[in-house]
DNA sequence: CTGAAAGCGCTAACAA
DNA sequence: TTGTTAGCGCTTTCAG
C-alpha cells in the first residue's frame, strides 16, 4: 500500500553519478558541465522524477504552504476570502491548506498546531467565536511563525491585520434604517469576544447617537454561536418580540446569522413591517423575498491582501517588526428588505459605504 | 524566521540517554525500564515535546492526512460534503487537506500531484468538469494511492465510488414537472464529460419516455463551466427562449447552475410562467421568490461514506480489490417554483425521491 | 535494558 | 567539474 517514486539516488545509480551531482544538475547549478546536466535532466524527465517535498521540508524547514483557519467554509464571506487567498498564493507558488474551526477553540488549536508541526510557512487566521485563550498562538508567533489575521482579529498578537471597515459598514447600515424612519433597531450579533462584534456594535451605536436615538441595551442580542445553532437565534428573536420595546427593524452582524435570522423572521411572519439588513456576502440577496439589503464585505480582496502581507513576512530576510492594519471598505447594497413599506419601490440600488 | 521545536535529541542530551532510548520510551516500548520511561515522559511533557511529523512522514511514508479535491468550496453541495468528510476524518484522527480545482483540469492535476507528493494517505476526489485525461490519476492509483471518488466519478479507475442517485433524482424532478402539466421541459446541465451529467440526463429522458413526451434535443443545453461563467448560462437561456420550441419549464443539473439560472430567469422576468426546479443543496430555497423546488443530495452523508470507504482502504492490510459504488437517495423538496401557477397553493412539501 | 548506526530523500560544506 | 560526507528528526535493526 505504498508507491515509490523515483529518487535522486535512482538517477545517480542509472547514470553512474553521485547524488550530489544529480541534485546540483537538477537545480541547474553553474558548477555542473552542460553535458552532465543535459544527461540528468533528460533522464529525470524520462522517468518523471519529482523531488520529494517531505524530504525537502525536513531539510529546509519550509514547505511553500500557507495554512488557513476559518470558522466555516460554508459561509459566503469565507469561501470568497479563500478564493482571494488562493489567487495570490497560486501564482506565488504557495499551496494553501484550509481548515475549519467550526467556531470551536479546541478545533482551532488542533488545526493550528497540526499545520505548524507540518511546517507551513505561515498562517492566515480568522479567529473562532470561542477563542479566548490565544497563548498558544502567541507562543507560536513569538517562536517566529508568520501570522496574519483577517476579519476576526486580536490585539494580543502584534502582526498584520486585514479587516473590513466594520465600524463604518455598521454605521451606514444603521443610519440607512434610521433614514427609512425606523426607530427601534435591534442589533443581533455574535460572540462578544470577536473583534468584529465590537466594531460593528460601535458603528451601530454611533449611528444612533448621531441621530439622537437613545441606545437601548435590550435591543442588543448576542448569539454566541454566530447562527450555527438555529434555536439560539430563535430564542433571541422571541425575546425581542416579546419584550416591551418590540423592534421595528433588525440589523444583523455576521453572514450566517443574517441568513438564519432572515429565514426565521420570514417563517414568523414578523418580517412584514420590520426593516431588515445585515452583514452577508451572499450572492443571491436579490433572489430572496423580500430582496435583501446587505452590508457586503470585500471578502476576496481581504483574502488577497492578507496573503500578500503574509508572503511578505515569510519572504522577508530580516524579522518584520512594523505591522499594519489594512481596513477595506464595505458596501451597502440597498434592496427591499430595509425599505419602509410605504415607499418600498423607491431608493433601490447600490451605495458605497 | 524559523522556530525550533524540541527534538528527541534534546531530550536525550538532557537526560544523558541515547536518542533511540528516548524514542522507545516515548512510544512506550516494553523493553525500556519503567524508571527511564517515567523520566523521559516527564521531561518530554515538561518541555512540551512534539514529534516532528515531517520527519515521521519521511520515515514512515504516511501522514494521517487525507486529500480532497473539489471544484469549488463556495458550493453548497461541496461544503456540506466536506463537513461530512471532516466529521469522520476527525474522530479517526486524520487531517483533511482541502483543495479546489475551480473546474480546471490543470489545477486539479497540480493539486493531486502536490498532495500525493506531500504524502497524503489517500484521496477523495470529485472530478472537475474539464477533466478528461485521467491517466495521471490512474497511474497514481496503480502505484497504490488509495482513491475514492464521490459525486463526479469515473469508470476509468477501479475503486470505490459514492454518489447520489442522480438518475432517480432527475427522474422524479422531471416527472414532477410533468405532473404539473409542463410539456416542454428544458434541461440545462453541465459538461457532458461529467458522470453526473449523464446520469441526470438519463433520468430526465426516462421520465419523458414514461409519460410519452417526445425527447427534443434542442431542449438540452450544456454549460461547460457549470455556471461559473454567467454569460454562458445567459446565452443558453436566450437561445432557449428564442427558439421555436420555447420551454415551459426548466430543470437544471448542478448547484451553481441552478442558482445562477434562477437568478437570470428572475431578471429576465421569464420565470413568471415557467416551472423551475434543479439540483441544489442551498439551505435557503424557501427564502427565494418564488420559493425554490429543489433536488437535494445527501451531501454530508456522501462525504461521510466516501471517507469511511477511503480510510478502510488506507488501513487495510492487504490490497483491496473488491470495489463498490454506493448510491444515496436524493430528495425532491417541492415548493412554489415548480407548481403550475393555477394551483400554486397546492401540493407543497417534501417528498422522498 | 540501552546504545550505535543506518536510513528515509535531499542539500551543501568540504574535498578532490 | 564531480564525489564524499554529514545532517534535517525519527525509527529500527543489530550489538552489547
Amino acid at each position: 500500500m505504498k508507491f515509490e517514486s523515483a529518487t535522486i539516488k535512482d538517477i545517480a545509480k542509472a547514470l553512474n553519478l553521485s547524488t550530489s551531482t544529480v541534485s546540483r544538475a537538477l537545480r541547474g547549478s553553474y558548477e555542473i558541465s552542460a553535458e552532465t546536466k543535459k544527461q540528468v535532466l533528460e533522464y529525470a524527465e524520462k522517468i518523471n522524477y519529482r523531488p520529494n517535498p517531505i524530504a525537502l521540508s525536513l531539510k529546509e524547514r519550509r514547505t511553500r504552504a500557507i495554512g488557513v483557519v476559518v470558522s466555516e467554509i460554508a459561509n459566503n464571506f469565507f469561501s470568497q476570502a479563500i478564493n482571494g487567498i488562493e489567487s495570490i498564493a497560486y501564482n506565488r507558488s504557495y499551496h494553501v491548506i484550509i481548515t475549519q474551526s467550526h467556531e470551536s477553540a479546541e478545533r482551532e488549536r488542533v488545526n493550528v498546531e497540526h499545520m505548524a508541526a507540518r511546517g507551513v510557512d505561515g498562517l492566515l487566521v480568522s479567529l473562532s467565536s470561542e477563542a479566548t485563550d490565544l497563548s498558544y498562538l502567541k507562543e507560536l508567533h513569538e517562536k517566529g511563525m508568520p501570522i496574519v489575521f483577517f476579519d476576526r482579529v486580536t490585539n494580543e498578537i502584534q502582526t498584520h491585520k486585514v479587516i473590513a471597515d466594520n465600524y463604518l459598514g455598521a454605521f451606514h447600515a444603521t443610519e440607512h434604517l434610521i433614514y427609512q424612519g425606523y426607530k427601534k433597531i435591534a442589533h443581533i450579533t455574535s460572540s462578544p469576544y470577536l473583534s468584529i462584534t465590537k466594531e460593528r456594535l460601535d458603528g451601530y451605536k454611533a449611528a444612533l447617537e448621531k441621530h439622537k436615538i437613545p441606545f437601548n441595551e435590550s435591543l442588543i442580542k448576542h448569539c454566541n454561536h454566530g447562527g450555527m445553532i438555529v434555536e439560539e437565534v430563535e430564542d433571541v428573536l422571541n425575546e425581542l418580540y416579546k419584550s416591551k420595546t418590540k423592534p421595528d427593524a433588525i440589523f444583523t452582524a455576521g453572514d450566517r446569522l443574517t441568513i438564519v435570522c432572515f429565514g426565521i423572521l420570514k417563517r414568523m411572519k414578523q418580517k412584514k413591517e420590520a426593516g431588515f439588513t445585515g452583514f452577508t456576502n451572499t450572492q443571491v440577496g436579490d433572489l430572496f423575498s423580500p430582496q435583501l439589503t446587505v452590508v457586503r464585505q470585500p471578502a476576496f480582496d481581504i483574502g488577497q491582501t492578507a496573503t500578500e502581507l503574509l508572503i511578505q513576512i515569510i519572504e522577508s530576510r530580516r524579522p518584520v517588526t512594523e505591522f499594519e492594519t489594512r481596513t477595506l471598505e464595505t458596501s451597502l447594497i440597498i434592496r427591499e428588505s430595509s425599505l419602509k413599506k410605504a415607499n418600498s419601490a423607491a431608493e433601490s440600488g447600490s451605495v458605497q459605504a
